[in-house]
DNA sequence: TTTGTACTTGTACCGACGTACTAGTTCGTG
DNA sequence: CACGAACTAGTACGTCGGTACAAGTACAAA
């Protein structure tokens, strides 16, 4: 047994692979007895450690929340650098679609939105951050419109064997990007 | 017990349950019991019927399909009557998001799609028919870029208790559709 | 060294579920 | 009427899963 009297590692490890698993297999994949297998610990632990599947599951949100987190901070640093331009944010964002564990779990946290309300929060994270890196470049509703086109555009490549290519993300992006409510009065 | 003798009533009844309740509950709520207990059918109609859980689910999102069919051939005339004008086209859009049942339903069958690689040809569906509508009035990569957005505002709208308002959509689908990728070349 | 607290571990309970199955019922056809 | 196919309906079996729990172990503090 791995992190025997290591309390918080193997809390970590079981949150850990309770992500992989509900991001790998679905929300409903979670039980108890799969954490236990595949973070190496006894049944036991899992209940010892969470009260509740619940809680389990809603703890190894809040950690994918976090990596989520640090991934937009790093964008945000990325699209600051190229100085919000659409070639650099498409291209920064093809590279990003090219992971679907990452994809898969943003994707994960928005359908635990839709049915437990209460967890929304989370799930408004991804598009509330990327809007508002584009504000600093866009007037707020372009920001705002250009983050949806991306989440669709995420919900497009977990369905399809190729994802939308550069250029296409690019004329999409530099289009919303440019326009204003006022332009269209 | 209703239906009595009357087997396409039968299954009929229950696959429409089995969509609500999934649509509702989501795609793992599902149950032979359920079920039953729903379209008021013995437990045993439910395996009569169908030949597995997975049948009946399978089942239940064709015709969840089929009803999204339907209701994009009725968008399609709306939009050629507007003649694939933008602030037509947000309206129709509009209206659309203020029924969560439709749009949870959308919802579940990209969650299904996400998981189940099979059922991928019955997610694209909605995506692809909306593309193609709007490709009558844009080029083909502006008119996927815009069912992309609006793909995006979906999501955005099963997250938040208000939707994306209508001057937003007009906004962005103008700019979406009004572009190409020669223009940006 | 004693003791109490935090942690470990295996087992067991109980409900829910998918599915099989049997006995019965209805009804069209010969 | 007889018969068989289609359908009905209730029950039962085996499995899985959440959770409870008891007995044990390690370790820090007194």
């Amino acid at each position: 047994m791995t992190f025997r009297r290591d309390p918080e590692g193997r809390r970590r490890a079981m949150l850990e692979v309770a992500a992989q698993e509900m991001i790998t297999n679905g929300y409903a994949a979670l039980t108890h007895r799969r954490v236990a297998e595949l973070a190496q610990v006894p049944l036991g632990a899992t209940t010892y450690y969470f009260e509740s599947l619940d809680d389990l599951r809603t703890s190894a949100l809040e950690v994918i929340v976090a990596q989520a987190d640090e991934e937009i901070r790093q964008v945000a640093e990325s699209i600051h650098a190229c100085q919000g331009s659409p070639a650099g944010i498409a291209a920064l964002f093809a590279a990003y679609l090219s992971d679907r564990a990452k994809i898969q779990a943003e994707n994960l946290l928005y359908y635990a939105g839709v049915y437990q309300p209460e967890l929304r929060p989370l799930a408004q994270r991804w598009v509330k951050g990327i809007t508002e890196i584009l504000s600093a470049y866009a007037a707020p509703e372009a920001a705002q419109a250009t983050a949806l086109y991306l989440d669709g555009v995420i919900l497009h490549t977990l369905l399809h064997d190729r994802p939308i290519d550069e250029p296409a993300l690019r004329m999409a992006i530099a289009a919303l990007m440019s326009t204003s409510l006022e332009e269209k009065r």
